[in-house]
DNA sequence: AAAATAATTTAGGCATACCTAAATTATTAT
DNA sequence: ATAATAATTTAGGTATGCCTAAATTATTTT
Protein backbone atom coordinates (compact mmCIF):
# COMPACT_ATOMS: atom_id res chain seq x y z
CA UNK A 1 0.00 0.00 0.00
CA UNK A 2 2.20 2.99 1.28
CA UNK A 3 5.50 1.35 0.47
CA UNK A 4 5.98 3.68 -3.05
CA UNK A 5 7.40 6.14 -0.70
CA UNK A 6 10.04 7.29 -2.70
CA UNK A 7 13.34 9.43 -1.73
CA UNK A 8 11.93 12.60 -3.12
CA UNK A 9 8.59 12.35 -1.02
CA UNK A 10 10.33 10.74 2.12
CA UNK A 11 12.40 14.40 1.40
CA UNK A 12 8.53 16.23 1.14
CA UNK A 13 7.41 14.35 4.86
CA UNK A 14 10.47 15.24 6.42
CA UNK A 15 10.38 18.52 5.53
CA UNK A 16 6.66 19.06 6.53
CA UNK A 17 7.71 17.69 9.74
CA UNK A 18 10.48 19.92 10.50
CA UNK A 19 8.19 23.10 9.87
CA UNK A 20 4.99 21.49 12.08
CA UNK A 21 6.98 20.47 14.53
CA UNK A 22 8.37 23.66 14.91
CA UNK A 23 4.96 25.59 15.09
CA UNK A 24 5.25 27.23 11.11
CA UNK A 25 2.91 26.78 8.71
CA UNK A 26 3.85 24.14 5.79
CA UNK A 27 2.83 26.24 3.11
CA UNK A 28 3.65 25.60 -0.58
CA UNK A 29 6.71 28.57 -0.55
CA UNK A 30 8.17 27.77 2.48
CA UNK A 31 8.29 24.32 1.26
CA UNK A 32 9.74 25.21 -1.89
CA UNK A 33 12.16 27.14 -0.07
CA UNK A 34 13.52 24.67 1.95
CA UNK A 35 13.47 22.25 -1.31
CA UNK A 36 15.32 24.32 -3.39
CA UNK A 37 12.48 23.87 -5.84
CA UNK A 38 9.41 26.03 -7.49
CA UNK A 39 6.33 26.25 -5.53
CA UNK A 40 4.17 25.11 -8.60
CA UNK A 41 6.19 21.70 -8.13
CA UNK A 42 5.62 21.18 -4.14
CA UNK A 43 1.72 22.20 -5.08
CA UNK A 44 2.20 18.84 -7.60
CA UNK A 45 3.30 16.73 -5.03
CA UNK A 46 1.29 17.88 -2.32
CA UNK A 47 -1.61 17.12 -4.61
CA UNK A 48 -0.20 14.01 -4.81
CA UNK A 49 0.68 12.93 -1.14
CA UNK A 50 -2.67 13.12 -0.37
CA UNK A 51 -4.47 11.46 -2.82
CA UNK A 52 -2.76 8.48 -1.87
CA UNK A 53 -4.00 5.53 -0.57
CA UNK A 54 -3.68 6.32 2.68
CA UNK A 55 -3.19 9.80 1.88
CA UNK A 56 0.01 10.52 3.75
CA UNK A 57 -0.51 14.51 4.15
CA UNK A 58 -3.63 16.72 4.69
CA UNK A 59 -3.95 19.66 2.06
CA UNK A 60 -6.69 21.75 0.67
CA UNK A 61 -5.95 24.35 -1.50
CA UNK A 62 -4.19 27.33 -0.64
CA UNK A 63 -3.91 26.52 3.06
CA UNK A 64 -0.41 24.22 3.23
CA UNK A 65 -0.23 21.11 4.09
CA UNK A 66 0.23 18.60 7.90
CA UNK A 67 1.42 14.92 7.96
CA UNK A 68 -1.32 12.36 8.56
CA UNK A 69 -0.59 9.52 10.77
CA UNK A 70 0.66 7.72 8.09
CA UNK A 71 2.97 10.48 6.66
CA UNK A 72 4.39 11.30 10.28
CA UNK A 73 5.65 8.03 10.72
CA UNK A 74 6.92 7.66 7.57
CA UNK A 75 9.21 11.16 7.94
CA UNK A 76 9.57 10.38 11.80
CA UNK A 77 11.46 6.67 9.80
CA UNK A 78 13.55 8.71 7.77
CA UNK A 79 14.20 11.40 10.80
CA UNK A 80 15.53 8.51 12.86
CA UNK A 81 17.57 7.13 9.49
CA UNK A 82 19.36 10.80 9.12
CA UNK A 83 20.07 11.35 12.82
CA UNK A 84 21.63 7.86 13.48
CA UNK A 85 23.43 8.04 10.53
CA UNK A 86 25.12 11.58 11.32
CA UNK A 87 25.91 10.17 14.96
CA UNK A 88 27.72 7.40 13.54
CA UNK A 89 29.20 8.85 11.17
CA UNK A 90 30.84 11.13 13.42
CA UNK A 91 31.44 8.25 16.22
CA UNK A 92 32.56 5.69 13.49
CA UNK A 93 34.63 6.93 11.20
CA UNK A 94 35.94 10.13 12.74
CA UNK A 95 33.45 12.92 10.04
CA UNK A 96 33.43 16.41 11.52
CA UNK A 97 29.82 17.93 12.69
CA UNK A 98 29.54 19.97 9.44
CA UNK A 99 30.19 17.17 7.15
CA UNK A 100 27.78 14.50 8.18
CA UNK A 101 24.16 16.50 7.04
CA UNK A 102 25.03 15.98 3.28
CA UNK A 103 26.50 12.91 3.91
CA UNK A 104 23.58 11.33 5.73
CA UNK A 105 20.82 13.15 3.18
CA UNK A 106 21.76 10.61 0.42
CA UNK A 107 22.29 7.44 2.86
CA UNK A 108 19.08 7.83 4.52
CA UNK A 109 17.42 7.12 1.68
CA UNK A 110 18.95 3.70 1.08
CA UNK A 111 19.80 1.74 4.50
CA UNK A 112 18.37 -0.96 4.75
CA UNK A 113 16.24 -2.07 8.27
CA UNK A 114 19.30 -4.13 9.20
CA UNK A 115 21.42 -1.51 8.79
CA UNK A 116 19.81 0.89 11.00
CA UNK A 117 19.61 -1.64 13.43
CA UNK A 118 22.76 -1.87 13.45
CA UNK A 119 24.42 1.37 13.71
CA UNK A 120 21.40 1.87 16.39
CA UNK A 121 23.08 -0.82 18.31
CA UNK A 122 26.87 0.12 17.79
CA UNK A 123 25.65 3.62 18.96
CA UNK A 124 24.36 2.05 22.18
CA UNK A 125 20.88 3.71 21.58
CA UNK A 126 20.93 7.25 21.38
CA UNK A 127 18.83 9.75 22.26
CA UNK A 128 20.53 12.73 20.39
CA UNK A 129 23.19 13.48 17.36
CA UNK A 130 25.86 15.01 16.89
CA UNK A 131 23.89 18.47 16.95
CA UNK A 132 21.63 17.33 20.36
CA UNK A 133 18.52 16.89 17.91
CA UNK A 134 16.48 14.15 19.23
CA UNK A 135 16.24 10.96 17.60
CA UNK A 136 13.44 9.17 17.23
CA UNK A 137 12.75 5.68 19.13
CA UNK A 138 12.94 2.29 16.92
CA UNK A 139 9.07 2.79 17.31
CA UNK A 140 9.04 5.64 16.08
CA UNK A 141 8.39 8.37 18.78
CA UNK A 142 10.35 11.50 19.19
CA UNK A 143 11.65 11.97 22.55
CA UNK A 144 10.64 14.77 24.59
CA UNK A 145 13.31 18.62 25.11
CA UNK A 146 13.28 20.83 27.60
CA UNK A 147 15.52 22.96 25.13
CA UNK A 148 14.84 26.54 24.91
CA UNK A 149 16.67 29.23 22.83
CA UNK A 150 19.69 30.77 24.01
CA UNK A 151 18.81 33.86 23.30
CA UNK A 152 16.26 33.70 26.47
CA UNK A 153 19.78 33.47 28.78
CA UNK A 154 20.15 36.64 30.86
CA UNK A 155 23.17 37.42 32.64
CA UNK A 156 24.39 35.73 35.61
CA UNK A 157 22.17 32.26 34.41
CA UNK A 158 23.86 28.87 33.87
CA UNK A 159 22.85 26.83 31.05
CA UNK A 160 24.19 23.51 29.06
CA UNK A 161 24.05 23.46 25.40
CA UNK A 162 21.84 20.90 24.18
CA UNK A 163 21.04 21.37 20.65
CA UNK A 164 22.12 23.33 17.39
CA UNK A 165 19.84 23.48 15.28
CA UNK A 166 21.69 24.71 11.87
CA UNK A 167 23.23 22.62 9.32
CA UNK A 168 25.19 25.11 7.89
CA UNK A 169 29.12 23.77 7.56
CA UNK A 170 30.78 26.96 8.01
CA UNK A 171 28.87 27.98 11.15
CA UNK A 172 29.11 24.84 12.75
CA UNK A 173 32.48 25.21 12.30
CA UNK A 174 32.54 28.59 13.59
CA UNK A 175 30.64 27.30 16.59
CA UNK A 176 32.60 24.35 17.24
CA UNK A 177 35.44 27.15 17.36
CA UNK A 178 33.68 29.01 20.35
CA UNK A 179 33.30 25.55 22.04
CA UNK A 180 29.41 26.10 21.45
CA UNK A 181 28.49 22.42 20.70
CA UNK A 182 25.48 20.18 22.87
CA UNK A 183 27.48 19.82 26.37
CA UNK A 184 29.28 22.59 26.89
CA UNK A 185 28.47 25.01 29.71
CA UNK A 186 27.69 28.06 29.57
CA UNK A 187 27.63 31.54 31.62
CA UNK A 188 25.55 34.43 30.42
CA UNK A 189 28.15 37.41 31.28
CA UNK A 190 25.82 40.50 29.66
CA UNK A 191 22.82 40.84 27.56
CA UNK A 192 22.24 43.90 25.53
CA UNK A 193 18.72 44.56 25.57
CA UNK A 194 19.26 46.55 22.03
CA UNK A 195 21.43 44.47 20.04
CA UNK A 196 20.35 41.01 21.25
CA UNK A 197 24.28 40.60 21.54
CA UNK A 198 24.99 38.13 24.24
CA UNK A 199 28.25 37.91 26.17
CA UNK A 200 29.07 34.00 27.20
CA UNK A 201 31.66 32.04 28.94
CA UNK A 202 31.84 29.34 27.39
CA UNK A 203 33.01 26.82 30.15
CA UNK A 204 37.21 26.68 29.67
CA UNK A 205 37.39 29.57 27.04
CA UNK A 206 37.67 32.85 26.94
CA UNK A 207 34.43 35.08 26.84
CA UNK A 208 32.75 35.78 23.68
CA UNK A 209 30.24 38.11 22.28
CA UNK A 210 27.67 36.26 20.10
CA UNK A 211 24.83 37.80 18.20
CA UNK A 212 21.41 37.21 18.06
CA UNK A 213 21.83 35.35 14.40
CA UNK A 214 23.59 32.46 16.01
CA UNK A 215 22.43 32.74 19.42
CA UNK A 216 18.43 31.95 18.07
CA UNK A 217 20.25 28.39 16.22
CA UNK A 218 21.55 27.82 19.92
CA UNK A 219 19.06 25.39 22.17
CA UNK A 220 20.45 25.09 25.82
CA UNK A 221 18.50 23.58 29.03
CA UNK A 222 19.11 26.20 32.45
CA UNK A 223 20.63 24.62 35.42
CA UNK B 1 30.97 16.90 -19.12
CA UNK B 2 30.87 13.27 -17.42
CA UNK B 3 29.34 14.05 -14.50
CA UNK B 4 26.17 13.33 -15.85
CA UNK B 5 26.45 9.53 -14.52
CA UNK B 6 23.40 8.59 -12.75
CA UNK B 7 22.98 5.53 -10.65
CA UNK B 8 21.55 4.03 -13.66
CA UNK B 9 24.40 4.43 -15.83
CA UNK B 10 26.68 3.32 -13.18
CA UNK B 11 24.80 -0.43 -13.28
CA UNK B 12 25.22 -0.49 -16.57
CA UNK B 13 29.48 0.69 -16.63
CA UNK B 14 29.60 -1.88 -13.85
CA UNK B 15 27.90 -4.70 -15.45
CA UNK B 16 29.34 -4.44 -19.07
CA UNK B 17 32.64 -4.45 -17.21
CA UNK B 18 31.56 -7.35 -14.83
CA UNK B 19 30.72 -9.27 -18.70
CA UNK B 20 33.72 -8.05 -20.78
CA UNK B 21 36.55 -8.45 -17.90
CA UNK B 22 34.83 -11.75 -17.66
CA UNK B 23 35.71 -12.85 -21.39
CA UNK B 24 31.93 -12.69 -22.52
CA UNK B 25 30.20 -10.41 -24.48
CA UNK B 26 28.08 -7.43 -23.33
CA UNK B 27 25.23 -8.32 -25.78
CA UNK B 28 22.42 -6.59 -25.16
CA UNK B 29 20.59 -9.76 -23.94
CA UNK B 30 23.13 -10.66 -21.45
CA UNK B 31 22.91 -6.94 -20.06
CA UNK B 32 19.12 -7.10 -20.00
CA UNK B 33 19.34 -10.71 -18.04
CA UNK B 34 21.66 -9.46 -15.75
CA UNK B 35 20.06 -5.81 -15.12
CA UNK B 36 16.56 -7.59 -14.89
CA UNK B 37 15.12 -5.41 -17.77
CA UNK B 38 14.18 -5.98 -20.90
CA UNK B 39 16.48 -6.01 -24.01
CA UNK B 40 14.67 -3.29 -25.70
CA UNK B 41 15.46 -0.67 -22.92
CA UNK B 42 19.17 -1.46 -23.24
CA UNK B 43 19.22 -0.69 -26.36
CA UNK B 44 17.91 2.73 -25.84
CA UNK B 45 20.35 3.29 -23.18
CA UNK B 46 23.50 1.62 -24.87
CA UNK B 47 23.13 4.03 -27.86
CA UNK B 48 22.64 6.74 -25.21
CA UNK B 49 25.57 6.00 -23.31
CA UNK B 50 27.40 5.97 -26.73
CA UNK B 51 26.48 9.69 -27.59
CA UNK B 52 27.55 10.99 -24.46
CA UNK B 53 30.16 13.94 -24.98
CA UNK B 54 32.87 11.89 -23.91
CA UNK B 55 31.30 8.13 -24.79
CA UNK B 56 31.24 5.85 -22.23
CA UNK B 57 30.76 3.06 -24.06
CA UNK B 58 31.62 2.17 -27.76
CA UNK B 59 28.26 0.54 -29.54
CA UNK B 60 27.63 -0.42 -32.86
CA UNK B 61 24.07 -1.73 -33.96
CA UNK B 62 24.15 -6.05 -32.88
CA UNK B 63 27.41 -5.98 -31.95
CA UNK B 64 27.06 -5.59 -27.82
CA UNK B 65 29.09 -2.96 -25.95
CA UNK B 66 32.99 -2.41 -24.94
CA UNK B 67 33.46 0.44 -22.16
CA UNK B 68 35.59 3.53 -23.57
CA UNK B 69 37.97 4.69 -21.14
CA UNK B 70 36.04 7.08 -19.56
CA UNK B 71 33.46 4.65 -19.18
CA UNK B 72 36.14 1.85 -17.86
CA UNK B 73 37.30 4.68 -14.72
CA UNK B 74 33.53 5.36 -13.80
CA UNK B 75 32.92 1.62 -13.63
CA UNK B 76 35.85 1.05 -11.50
CA UNK B 77 34.96 3.85 -9.36
CA UNK B 78 31.70 2.10 -8.68
CA UNK B 79 33.20 -1.44 -8.20
CA UNK B 80 35.53 -0.20 -5.46
CA UNK B 81 33.00 1.93 -3.83
CA UNK B 82 30.92 -1.70 -3.84
CA UNK B 83 33.76 -3.46 -2.57
CA UNK B 84 34.81 -1.35 -0.06
CA UNK B 85 31.34 -1.15 1.04
CA UNK B 86 31.12 -4.59 1.39
CA UNK B 87 34.50 -5.38 3.14
CA UNK B 88 33.28 -2.70 5.45
CA UNK B 89 30.24 -3.80 6.02
CA UNK B 90 31.32 -6.97 7.56
CA UNK B 91 34.31 -5.87 9.72
CA UNK B 92 32.42 -2.55 10.93
CA UNK B 93 29.10 -3.59 10.72
CA UNK B 94 29.41 -7.24 11.68
CA UNK B 95 26.80 -8.05 8.66
CA UNK B 96 27.27 -11.63 7.31
CA UNK B 97 28.95 -12.22 3.74
CA UNK B 98 25.40 -13.39 2.11
CA UNK B 99 24.12 -9.95 3.23
CA UNK B 100 26.07 -7.60 1.71
CA UNK B 101 25.75 -7.14 -2.21
CA UNK B 102 22.15 -5.96 -1.42
CA UNK B 103 23.35 -3.36 0.60
CA UNK B 104 26.25 -2.33 -0.85
CA UNK B 105 24.47 -2.13 -4.41
CA UNK B 106 22.61 0.72 -2.73
CA UNK B 107 24.82 2.53 -1.15
CA UNK B 108 27.76 2.57 -4.05
CA UNK B 109 25.61 4.87 -5.56
CA UNK B 110 25.31 8.01 -2.96
CA UNK B 111 28.32 7.55 -0.75
CA UNK B 112 30.99 10.49 -1.30
CA UNK B 113 34.64 10.74 -1.84
CA UNK B 114 35.14 11.40 1.68
CA UNK B 115 33.33 7.94 2.82
CA UNK B 116 35.42 6.09 0.79
CA UNK B 117 38.27 7.66 2.09
CA UNK B 118 37.40 7.03 5.65
CA UNK B 119 36.27 3.32 5.00
CA UNK B 120 39.54 2.48 3.08
CA UNK B 121 41.77 3.79 5.69
CA UNK B 122 39.79 2.40 8.26
CA UNK B 123 39.89 -1.14 6.61
CA UNK B 124 43.74 -0.55 5.98
CA UNK B 125 43.19 -1.10 2.26
CA UNK B 126 42.03 -3.63 1.73
CA UNK B 127 43.20 -5.61 -1.87
CA UNK B 128 40.11 -7.79 -1.63
CA UNK B 129 36.72 -8.14 -0.65
CA UNK B 130 35.01 -10.82 2.06
CA UNK B 131 33.86 -12.85 -1.34
CA UNK B 132 37.81 -12.62 -2.64
CA UNK B 133 37.12 -10.18 -5.39
CA UNK B 134 39.45 -7.66 -6.16
CA UNK B 135 39.49 -3.81 -5.27
CA UNK B 136 40.68 -1.08 -7.77
CA UNK B 137 43.05 0.76 -6.21
CA UNK B 138 42.34 4.33 -5.19
CA UNK B 139 43.99 5.25 -8.81
CA UNK B 140 41.48 3.04 -10.23
CA UNK B 141 43.20 -0.06 -11.35
CA UNK B 142 42.28 -3.31 -10.42
CA UNK B 143 44.91 -5.51 -8.63
CA UNK B 144 45.84 -9.06 -10.84
CA UNK B 145 45.35 -12.12 -9.58
CA UNK B 146 46.08 -15.64 -10.12
CA UNK B 147 42.60 -17.30 -9.33
CA UNK B 148 41.59 -20.49 -11.13
CA UNK B 149 38.41 -22.56 -10.77
CA UNK B 150 38.00 -24.90 -8.45
CA UNK B 151 37.21 -27.30 -11.16
CA UNK B 152 40.68 -27.06 -12.32
CA UNK B 153 41.74 -28.86 -9.11
CA UNK B 154 42.83 -32.79 -9.41
CA UNK B 155 43.01 -35.51 -7.29
CA UNK B 156 45.32 -34.70 -4.54
CA UNK B 157 45.90 -31.55 -4.94
CA UNK B 158 46.02 -29.18 -2.69
CA UNK B 159 44.82 -25.28 -3.12
CA UNK B 160 43.52 -22.48 -0.94
CA UNK B 161 40.08 -20.42 -1.59
CA UNK B 162 40.71 -17.15 -2.75
CA UNK B 163 37.14 -16.02 -4.45
CA UNK B 164 33.55 -17.26 -4.43
CA UNK B 165 31.76 -15.32 -7.53
CA UNK B 166 28.64 -15.56 -6.49
CA UNK B 167 26.19 -13.47 -5.30
CA UNK B 168 23.48 -15.75 -4.16
CA UNK B 169 22.95 -15.40 -0.14
CA UNK B 170 21.62 -19.30 0.00
CA UNK B 171 24.63 -20.33 -1.94
CA UNK B 172 26.73 -18.08 0.63
CA UNK B 173 25.26 -19.37 3.31
CA UNK B 174 25.72 -23.06 2.10
CA UNK B 175 29.38 -22.23 1.23
CA UNK B 176 30.13 -20.82 4.46
CA UNK B 177 28.42 -24.09 6.01
CA UNK B 178 30.78 -26.05 4.40
CA UNK B 179 33.77 -23.80 5.20
CA UNK B 180 34.20 -22.74 1.52
CA UNK B 181 35.27 -19.05 2.08
CA UNK B 182 38.52 -16.87 1.30
CA UNK B 183 41.47 -18.22 2.86
CA UNK B 184 40.34 -21.68 3.42
CA UNK B 185 42.55 -24.44 2.55
CA UNK B 186 41.57 -27.78 0.15
CA UNK B 187 42.57 -30.82 -0.78
CA UNK B 188 41.32 -32.85 -3.56
CA UNK B 189 40.34 -35.88 -2.63
CA UNK B 190 38.72 -37.53 -5.67
CA UNK B 191 37.52 -36.06 -9.13
CA UNK B 192 34.79 -37.81 -11.05
CA UNK B 193 35.34 -37.45 -14.42
CA UNK B 194 31.84 -38.18 -15.88
CA UNK B 195 29.37 -35.83 -13.06
CA UNK B 196 32.40 -33.37 -12.81
CA UNK B 197 31.76 -33.61 -9.12
CA UNK B 198 34.86 -32.99 -6.17
CA UNK B 199 35.51 -34.55 -3.35
CA UNK B 200 37.34 -31.98 -0.99
CA UNK B 201 38.77 -31.58 2.16
CA UNK B 202 38.48 -28.53 3.37
CA UNK B 203 41.19 -27.84 6.55
CA UNK B 204 39.39 -29.01 9.81
CA UNK B 205 36.58 -30.84 8.19
CA UNK B 206 35.08 -33.76 7.54
CA UNK B 207 35.12 -34.74 3.69
CA UNK B 208 32.74 -33.20 1.27
CA UNK B 209 31.13 -33.83 -2.17
CA UNK B 210 30.50 -30.95 -4.36
CA UNK B 211 29.22 -30.72 -7.37
CA UNK B 212 30.14 -28.28 -10.72
CA UNK B 213 27.56 -25.70 -10.25
CA UNK B 214 29.51 -24.88 -7.38
CA UNK B 215 33.04 -25.45 -8.30
CA UNK B 216 32.80 -22.62 -11.07
CA UNK B 217 32.09 -20.21 -8.92
CA UNK B 218 34.91 -21.38 -6.52
CA UNK B 219 37.98 -19.77 -7.39
CA UNK B 220 41.65 -21.34 -6.36
CA UNK B 221 45.38 -20.65 -6.20
CA UNK B 222 47.39 -23.82 -6.02
CA UNK B 223 49.70 -24.59 -3.87
C1' DA C 1 -14.39 48.82 -1.74
C1' DA C 2 -11.02 48.86 -5.18
C1' DA C 3 -6.44 48.28 -6.42
C1' DA C 4 -2.00 46.41 -5.72
C1' DT C 5 0.79 42.75 -4.14
C1' DA C 6 1.76 38.15 -2.62
C1' DA C 7 0.82 33.32 -2.62
C1' DT C 8 -0.77 29.52 -4.92
C1' DT C 9 -2.48 26.69 -8.65
C1' DT C 10 -3.12 25.20 -13.47
C1' DA C 11 -1.41 24.07 -17.94
C1' DG C 12 1.87 22.58 -20.94
C1' DG C 13 6.70 20.76 -21.33
C1' DC C 14 11.09 18.28 -20.46
C1' DA C 15 14.36 14.52 -18.98
C1' DT C 16 15.15 9.96 -17.17
C1' DA C 17 14.37 5.35 -17.64
C1' DC C 18 11.40 1.90 -17.88
C1' DC C 19 7.72 -0.97 -20.67
C1' DT C 20 5.30 -3.79 -24.74
C1' DA C 21 4.51 -4.87 -29.48
C1' DA C 22 6.03 -4.87 -34.03
C1' DA C 23 9.77 -4.70 -37.30
C1' DT C 24 14.24 -5.82 -38.56
C1' DT C 25 18.66 -8.23 -38.71
C1' DA C 26 21.54 -12.18 -37.79
C1' DT C 27 22.19 -17.03 -37.13
C1' DT C 28 21.21 -21.84 -37.52
C1' DA C 29 19.00 -25.87 -39.46
C1' DT C 30 17.08 -28.20 -43.29
C1' DA D 1 19.29 -21.30 -50.58
C1' DT D 2 15.37 -21.08 -47.96
C1' DA D 3 12.99 -21.33 -43.79
C1' DA D 4 12.86 -21.12 -38.94
C1' DT D 5 14.59 -19.26 -34.81
C1' DA D 6 17.06 -16.04 -32.02
C1' DA D 7 18.72 -11.51 -31.11
C1' DT D 8 18.20 -6.84 -31.54
C1' DT D 9 16.14 -2.48 -32.65
C1' DT D 10 12.35 0.84 -33.48
C1' DA D 11 8.13 2.99 -32.24
C1' DG D 12 4.96 4.46 -29.17
C1' DG D 13 3.66 4.77 -24.32
C1' DT D 14 4.03 5.13 -18.98
C1' DA D 15 5.51 7.11 -14.45
C1' DT D 16 8.23 10.26 -11.65
C1' DG D 17 9.34 14.73 -10.69
C1' DC D 18 11.11 18.76 -12.13
C1' DC D 19 10.45 23.37 -14.94
C1' DT D 20 8.24 28.06 -16.75
C1' DA D 21 4.44 31.02 -17.86
C1' DA D 22 -0.15 32.24 -17.21
C1' DA D 23 -4.23 32.22 -14.40
C1' DT D 24 -6.34 32.33 -10.14
C1' DT D 25 -7.06 33.20 -5.21
C1' DA D 26 -5.91 35.54 -0.94
C1' DT D 27 -4.18 39.44 1.56
C1' DT D 28 -2.86 44.04 2.31
C1' DT D 29 -2.89 48.89 1.37
C1' DT D 30 -5.05 53.02 0.06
Amino acid sequence: MADNITPNIQDYLKTIYGLTSNGEEASTTALAARLGIAPASVTGMLQKLASLTPPLVIYRKHQGAALTPEGEKAALEVIRRHRLLEAWLVESLGYSWDAVHEEACKLEHVISEEFETRIAAALGHPVRDPHGDPIPSADLVMPSTNDIPLTSLREGEKAVVRRVGCKDAPLLRHLEGLGLVPGAGVTALAHSPFDGNLTLQVAGRPPAVVGPAICSQIFIERL
